[in-house]
RNA sequence: CGGGGCGUAGCUCAGCUUGGCAGAGCGUCUGGUUUGGGACCAGAAGGCCGUAGGUUCAAAUCCUAUCGCCCCGACCA
């Protein structure tokens, strides 16, 4: 048992906490509701970026960057939008800092406020009206990487921080229902990365009218479920029809010779993916990473007590590294410095994928543990008894599965084929447990009892309407998470109104 | 912003009710014995008791103010 990890059963909230602090992804910053991104945290991000920035380019999407300030007028524009956001920005009022009589004092006050982007439509509407001229133009489809600002009353590390990393895509096209595939694909997108990346089964649908992005015309979700039983929504993309584009003049002339206004779309996922990750896979042990995501591969402990055992001990695992990067790598690891006994040698340099042997002066458990509660999907142990049997110990993060390898059978291949079947069987478990946990309810009542109880997805018939989820929140603390149907040819009996409708939804409590 | 809790060693906290030498465990450092899942022994370092004011011979302890953090709500990727 992990001694410095509660028990998801005893207190989840605390066990993600723990789980975060004992393998050093993040840490509270001096300002209230900021995280800090330690390296461990950061290099699962760097791998959702690589990941991530390649399907964009696949789809056809060009990276910029856009200023972290906008003017205050820009957020007005549009109606929907000032209202959505307006309550969480952070204010830029002066230019410098100035002695006053009790110390620094804010001057230079500004003509006109700045704001902290909590998103970035409006400056990139504004820029969007410059260069869009013709049909020619579109589409325009640019994403950037970047930080955003949203003063948060409640936070908590990685699911809500006031601010945050995240990548926000925003496309401009001639016709809505281009718009609209455009807003489906990156859905698709998004989920086809969920699933094979970070091993999280997430459900598609559309976000109802109480729920959408401020301004938009449709929201659409992936909605994963936690090990809690609570929905966390993992990645939204928006069509906003001609919403944005009316408000920044994005208009071209089209191809029948007449002015219109772009149809624009946005899409975002944040660094909340790394507490969906955390969530969805963890255990009571700490931290467990689809291989995918995972920095570190593999973590070799190696086992000795004389200097004798010690030796042939670095012998042999110098083959083991050998037979899974190459003996280049081994060579080039030679030269690179590395931080205290840990030695590193890169398995793909195309990720930075490594895998590292733990020379450090300390006992064998406590190389164990501390590599288990990093997430490292693999251990290897290496000690006399397996150089005289020419064989390693294999240890699986995932269910601490325990065998026993022959040297001979190590390969770069032979190790892809284990991350690709640990990979495999973390979306497997994962999907296995959501699909258990997603119940159908045919009455409100049945629903309350099921929230109640059980929690998790609850799947009924649901009239969308702002007054009724309002209520049912305020009754269930559940939210629509999304509509995952909307199929007129199977219409249902809402659960809430009794009316007949053709909405499919899920509803859960949500973080 | 409302309700509750808490600020004491790097961390977790005891001490406060009833004022009287600043404490424990863990961690860190040193030496030794150890090393196949969180070792043991010996020694050491480490503090403006959140901050400011007040009461008192005397304040971590009582009073006042203030700042900050955590939990529960409202707001949210």
């Amino acid at each position: 048992m992990a001694k410095n990890i509660k028990s998801r059963k005893d207190d989840y909230a605390q066990w993600y906490l723990d789980v975060i602090k004992a393998a050093q992804l993040a840490d509270y910053a001096p300002v209230k509701g900021c995280m800090v991104i330690r390296p461990e945290g950061y290099a699962i991000w760097e791998a959702i970026q690589r990941d991530l920035d390649r399907r964009f380019k696949e789809t056809g999407h060009v990276n910029a960057y856009f200023p972290l300030l906008i003017p205050q007028s820009f957020l007005a524009k549009e109606a929907e939008h000032v209202e959505g956001f307006a309550m969480e920005c952070a204010v830029v009022t002066h230019s410098k800092l100035e002695k006053g009589e009790k110390g620094l004092v804010p001057g230079g006050k500004l003509e006109e406020p700045l704001i902290v982007r909590p998103t970035s439509e409006t400056v990139i509407g504004y820029m969007y009206s410059q260069w869009v001229q013709s049909y020619r133009d579109l589409p325009l489809l640019i994403n950037q990487w970047c930080n955003v600002m949203r003063w948060e009353l409640r936070t908590r590390l990685f699911l809500r921080t006031a601010e945050f990393l995240w990548q926000e895509g925003h496309t401009a096209h001639e016709t809505a229902a281009e718009a609209q595939a455009e807003t489906l694909r990156m859905l698709d997108v998004y989920t086809d990365f969920a699933e094979k990346f970070l091993a999280i089964p997430v459900v598609k649908g559309r976000k109802t009218d109480a729920e959408k992005f401020p301004g938009a015309d449709a929201t659409y979700t992936i909605e994963g479920l936690m090990q809690d039983g609570k929905a966390l929504q993992c990645g939204t993309t928006h069509f906003m029809a001609q919403n944005f584009s009316r408000a920044f003049d994005i208009k071209f002339l089209g191809r029948d010779q007449k002015t219109e206004f772009a149809y624009t779309t946005s899409w975002g996922v944040s660094t909340r993916l790394i507490g969906a990750m955390i969530m969805a896979h963890s255990d009571d042990e700490g931290l467990v990473i689809p291989p995918a995501a995972a920095p570190t591969l593999v973590a070799i402990v190696p086992i000795f007590k004389s200097d004798d055992e010690r030796n042939t001990v670095a012998d042999f695992t110098s083959k083991v590294v050998a037979a899974l990067t190459g003996a280049e790598e081994v060579a080039a690891a030679a030269g690179r410095p590395s931080a205290d006994g840990i030695t590193s040698y890169f398995f793909d340099k195309s990720t930075g994928q490594k895998i590292v042997v733990d020379w450090r002066d300390a006992r064998p458990g406590d190389k164990q543990y501390h590599w288990e509660q990093r997430g490292v999907p693999l251990r290897i142990e290496i000690g006399p008894r397996d150089v005289a049997a020419g064989t390693v110990v294999l240890k699986r993060r995932l269910d601490r599965e325990k065998l026993s390898v022959p040297i001979g059978e190590l390969s770069g291949a032979w190790l892809r084929q284990k991350l690709e079947q640990i990979q495999a069987a973390m979306f497997q478990k994962a999907r296995e447990y959501r699909d258990q946990n997603t119940r159908d309810a045919g009455s409100y009542d049945e629903m309350k009892k099921i929230l109640a109880e059980q929690g998790g997805f609850v799947r009924a018939y649901f009239k969308p309407d702002r007054a009724s989820e309002a209520k049912i929140k305020e009754q269930t603390k559940a939210t629509v998470r999304c509509i995952i149907r909307e199929d007129p040819a199977q219409p249902g009996k809402c659960i809430y109104s009794g009316e007949t409708t053709n909405s499919l939804v899920l509803f859960a409590q949500a973080y």
